[in-house]
DNA sequence: TTGTAGGCGTTATCAT
DNA sequence: ATGATAACGCCTACAA
């Protein structure tokens, strides 16, 4: 920790050759046998370890991959970050992590630091799509993989899934169990998930025609979820729902929450569903039916696109397509 | 993205100045409001970041924490994250996460690959705190603080909760609202927060007399705590307890769970009690009782002390000590 | 096969 | 106040 740590000028010395035939043992090239079992041996003894910040200015990579999280209080971007991690397993490459809060300045300023060089590449899910961001990163200094549905037009490698057929999924469901009044607990309408969901939701309303009430929550929490039940509750006769859909399971988990402490049944009295299946869907009582975003799996795939691209930044844009899958749990049946 | 980035050479350039002065110019010292001028709007121009790698390098820092992490699953880990970003709010660095999962190897390689110089220190909240593993802590690299309570021997900086007295702390409130035999289930007996909460809680049963059957679970988590309750099922008679403490809330999610799915009223038939109090103790139904260990507030200050220890790293080390505090909700009362 | 030397981008010393 | 230059640790032509 105090001692400086050897450079490959110590291990020459110590193994007497040049510090280029150190680093091309070190790096795999071929020497003479005699002087790789020396240098091996020097790098042992003096416990050398490449450093990274040398390599990195040498080579323009920094071998480190950065992930941009819009709320770390929600364990779909968890889920997500760890499958980012199984897709950069090794790749020799470390993770950085920066959650970007609520604040798009915030977004773009990590962006703008990007042009430091201190990654080689970004991993982003925004909730909101804006055309500016949308822009900046296309511009970024390392290229970018996007988490969500873009615009044909963006030349940015993306992972989608079609939210908007899991909000179907969730709707024809609860039509299937004999739900006939629907009720749609969307996200905030300024960003991607939250109107892409609603667009769904009247979408299906239209071709089932049991949509009940929209309520508008203020973000994708408990407690937003929580307060949109508010706005359910007071309703009465033919524009009481029988069934709540909402965004994302962290509102839906509110609205559970909130719908038992009012007194109602579920899923006798009302059946609530969520979407992104996050692990405590299941744990709650009753468990909740959600439909699966895959998130782990988007990740991954976010990881190994983003490698890809790195390798070969010429390459044509992908996109990698999940499908989303509906879990059946007590909160609907 | 494709061109390449200006350095200071063609700010220095375009400003008719050397790179000497866009270096000073640009971190602050003193020069001719002639050439301070000139030095900026070149560098407004030009679009100049300066490199991250070029400057550690010179630097001989990284401007990056590391924070390793057992278990991205318990949600505890996020919100000790979301401190740590919060505590290096302002300090420039970055944070670098790596999820070591539960093979003790991987975490060896991680403190390994510190020398790589690719971080400035480490954050780390181990689950097994072996005299390997905190030996290894103290030989690392860089600087290391550690989230957990550590032999007064150990030369490192170590944030400190009692989580012995969170335990008591839960116990006497069951004892105090009427219940008369608590079993414990504890994590595992190998892990830190394992062994002390299952000390902490045989202690507490000495004095209160209380103490109802423990059982030990294979891991933190929900599913462990489902089959704990498994164990705790069968008992009759006397030895069936009126109330469950857990290790975590993990573990007391999954007791609460399989006890309603038996049949079990909580809190009327068993109360329930967690530690840790992780965000979604207060959503589910009933919401759990649980000790909060203040993730949050430990990360920030992990995050502080190890600011500290980069800024003097010859300074004594240091402790900073975190109180327990119990949060009564339904499931005991 | 090996060594010398240059350069990646930055900051800081030392003259001027 | 400023400029030339060295140095951080590494990799890799290029020359021998």
């Amino acid at each position: 920790m105090t001692a400086r740590r050897p450079t490959v000028v110590q291990v020459a010395e110590r193994a007497h050759v040049s510090i280029a035939t150190v680093s091309r043992v070190l790096n795999g090239k071929l020497a003479r046998p005699s002087s790789t079992e020396r240098v091996l041996a020097a790098a042992a003894e003096l416990g050398y370890v490449p450093d990274a910040t040398g390599r990195s200015l040498r080579m323009g990579r920094s071998l480190q991959i950065a992930f941009a999280v819009d709320d770390v209080g929600n364990p779909v971007y968890t889920e997500m970050l760890s499958g980012v991690e199984d897709g950069m397993a090794g790749s020799g490459s470390r993770l950085s992590v920066a959650s970007t809060g609520h604040n798009p300045a915030d977004l773009m300023a990590l962006i703008d630091e990007l042009s430091r060089g201190y990654a080689d590449g970004l991993i982003i899910s925004p909730l909101r799509r804006t055309p500016e961001l949308i822009q900046a990163l296309v511009d970024a200094a390392v290229p970018t993989v996007v988490v969500g549905s873009l615009d044909a037009g963006a030349p940015l490698d993306t992972v989608r899934i079609d939210s908007g057929l899991g909000v179907r999924q969730a709707y024809e469901h609860l039509v299937d169990t004999g739900r006939r009044r629907i009720a749609f607990v969307g996200g905030p309408p300024d960003t991607a998930p939250g109107s892409a969901r609603l667009n769904a939701f009247r979408l299906a309303g239209s071709e089932f025609g049991c949509a009940g009430p929209v309520v508008q929550a203020q973000g994708f929490t408990v407690t937003a979820g929580e307060q949109a039940w508010l706005e359910l509750a007071g309703l009465t006769g033919r524009r009481r729902p029988d069934a709540v859909l909402a965004a994302n399971d962290l509102l839906a988990l509110g609205v559970m929450r909130a719908a038992k402490s009012a007194g109602r049944r579920i899923p006798s009295g009302l059946a609530v569903a969520g979407i992104d299946d996050i692990q405590f869907a299941r744990i709650f009582s009753p468990s909740l039916t959600s439909v699966s975003l895959k998130a782990r799996e988007r990740g991954r795939l976010a990881a190994r696109l983003l490698l890809g691209r790195i390798a070969a930044p010429g390459a044509p844009t992908r996109t990698e397509q999940v499908e989303p899958e509906l879990i059946i749990r007590e909160s609907t049946s």
